[in-house]
DNA sequence: TTAATACATGAAAGTTTTTTCATACATTTG
DNA sequence: CAAATGTATGAAAAAACTTTCATGTATTAA
């Protein structure tokens, strides 16, 4: 065992690629703000912009507006307009499963 | 049941102190740098600095060196003096867990 | 002591993120 | 159509982060 396939830089089970993935996640995900959202929708399927905004205690608009723009940019979250609403959901799963992951370690 | 507490977000079991912490740990951590440097502390329980540059491939000492700075003043790392050498080890026992935890997750 | 080795550090530059603000656009309602 | 509601957007400001470079410090070896 220990072959080098492609030179992981350690046994952890994170060889390059995996830990770019994750890298990319962690940091589209790393802020409050974005966890609490990926949160809410990994609770609720599909929240409208304001229904959010509300449960995140009163976000700004514009802010929250942002803040998923880019989680949708990133491939992470989808949309879909209904009447004056505008519904995001989650879209990569593997965002859900990392947040579950988090949720399930329970000494943090 | 649903029962209100706290007031947490969601019931995913992630409320918000536990948010902040994995931010917090998310956050100084989502770079491929010093996810590589965790992993290896992860691995290897103390290595030098000089040993770390070497393994991540020739980094840059002094970057490597504010690297490692930046996440022990964050509480992650702590490091030793033994010679000429600093020898740095993953203090934050929960990040090993993080990672542990996103290395496990095989759909990534 | 001097030189060499291993790291740290601080400042400046460069880059990316976050936040704010004003405004625009789409849809529904009157 | 006009007004109201819900959301997007772009630009500018603000803040945070990353990288580089030059230099400083501690320790060991000559």
């Amino acid at each position: 065992m220990t072959a080098s396939t492609a030179a992981p830089l350690v046994d952890m089970g994170l060889d390059i690629e995996k830990m770019e993935k994750v890298a990319f996640i962690l940091k589209t995900t790393a802020h409050p703000t974005r966890i609490a959202i990926v949160q809410l929708l990994a609770a609720h399927d599909s929240l409208s912009v304001g229904n959010i905004c509300e449960r995140l205690g009163g976000a700004e608009q514009s802010l929250t507006s942002h803040h998923l723009a880019t989680m949708k940019l990133k491939g992470l979250l989808s949309s879909s307009r209904s009447g004056k609403n505008i519904y995001y959901s989650l879209k990569m799963r593997e965002v859900i499963d990392v947040i579950q992951c988090l949720a399930n370690c329970t000494f943090l």
